[in-house]
DNA sequence: GTTGAAATTAGTACGAA
DNA sequence: TTCGTACTAATTTCAAC
């Protein structure tokens, strides 16, 4: 039931921009690199990994959960293991004018892992973890149909997740390698009509308010 | 570039199975409760809390560790904060024999965060973290346009992300509260009509042939 | 922001229930 | 298996520099 930052894509406060709270130089970034890999490595070995002192860097871990920098500390969890092997994408259309009870709906589905406001056809995607297939097919018919601010609803299932990062952090682009095609490079040909963007849907820029 | 635990819809093993190794009892999964919570509680707190010794507790949360029902530990850390502030899913549909190179030129990308393959139009769907819409556009563009095993792709941005729970467990399901619609309840009256069940595209069966 | 010492806590080993 | 205790090693806190 945890809110999360909202991301903002062009309305609320310039993306890149470190909040009101810290200022974040390069060796906070290190720490945040060294933690999302081992979210329970002691603040003395934190230290040494960085390469600070162990008071500076007891500083700097208080600091950035303080500044919400660091959100909280998580165990990731073989979902197959527990018995919830089962994941399907779930994409809601919302009734506009229901944000607001959609959310207090969301809020009650504990089997909801992820939920996200998206531009695009439809307006939300909702991530699911389930012991079986029928059990997907209950919720969505069951639970989701019954709530009035959902219009229509599309189901995929996950065949496999190729992969998960723990959080990305601005410092991973610098190891981005782009892919050598040299003839394509020279002339600069990039094939642009593969690619779709799409925008949001009509009535959407309303969404923060009833939201 | 972790590979994550494939879910298998029907494909692989049972799902609710619990794997060849350890049988998770319900000591287990209070453990795994707390620590999606806190994944920095420490060992002697984390029997405390789940009413077992303390050395118990350690043989239990090495257990959990060595079996793989717990993956890793890691902290979430604030995007906005970070300077990633913007981000967006990237359906792809790929061409199929071409899943390996996809693959493979996926671990070379550190900004995608995460990456599943999917039932439905799409072959698989992206998430990436950037710090402007620009540097989504040239990743679509440039990057990815240039894998020749992607055939298309469609972009949506993700306004708000509503909720993300640490790792959805059986458990939470017992929380759940079915909404209350005294009528339509009464009826059995579920208006099916505005859902939607996607299935794999054709070809999609080899899937974990060439991947 | 650093170092070094004291106080506290974590991790291990082992015998008993 | 699980618990309780004792022992050892490590971490955190706090001080002075």
């Amino acid at each position: 039931m945890s809110e999360i930052s909202r991301n903002g894509a062009g309305a609320s406060g310039q993306p890149g921009r470190i909040g009101i709270g810290l200022e974040l130089d390069a060796v906070h970034m290190k720490i945040l690199e060294v933690l999302r890999e081992n979210g329970r490595i002691s603040v003395s070995a934190l230290a040494e990994r960085v390469g600070i002192s162990r008071a500076n860097a007891y500083t700097r871990f208080e600091a950035l959960r303080a500044d919400g920098a660091i959100k909280r500390f998580t165990a990731e969890i073989d979902h197959v293991r527990t018995g919830l092997g089962i994941t399907a994408l779930i994409f809601v259309t919302v009734r506009q004018q229901m944000w607001k009870q959609f959310r207090a709906e969301l809020a009650r589905m504990p089997e909801v892992e992820y939920c996200a406001i998206t531009t695009g056809q439809h307006d939300a995607m909702i991530q699911v973890r389930m012991s079986d297939v029928a059990e997907v097919h209950a919720m969505v018919t069951d639970r989701l149909a019954n709530i009035p601010a959902v219009k229509a609803t599309e189901t995929v299932f996950i065949l496999d997740e190729v992969l998960r990062r723990p959080y990305v952090l601005p410092s991973d682009r610098d190891k981005a390698r782009p892919v050598r095609r040299a003839a394509q490079e020279a002339s600069g040909d990039v094939p642009l009509g593969k690619m779709r963007f799409v925008g949001a849907a009509e009535g959407r820029a309303a969404l923060r308010k009833d939201g």
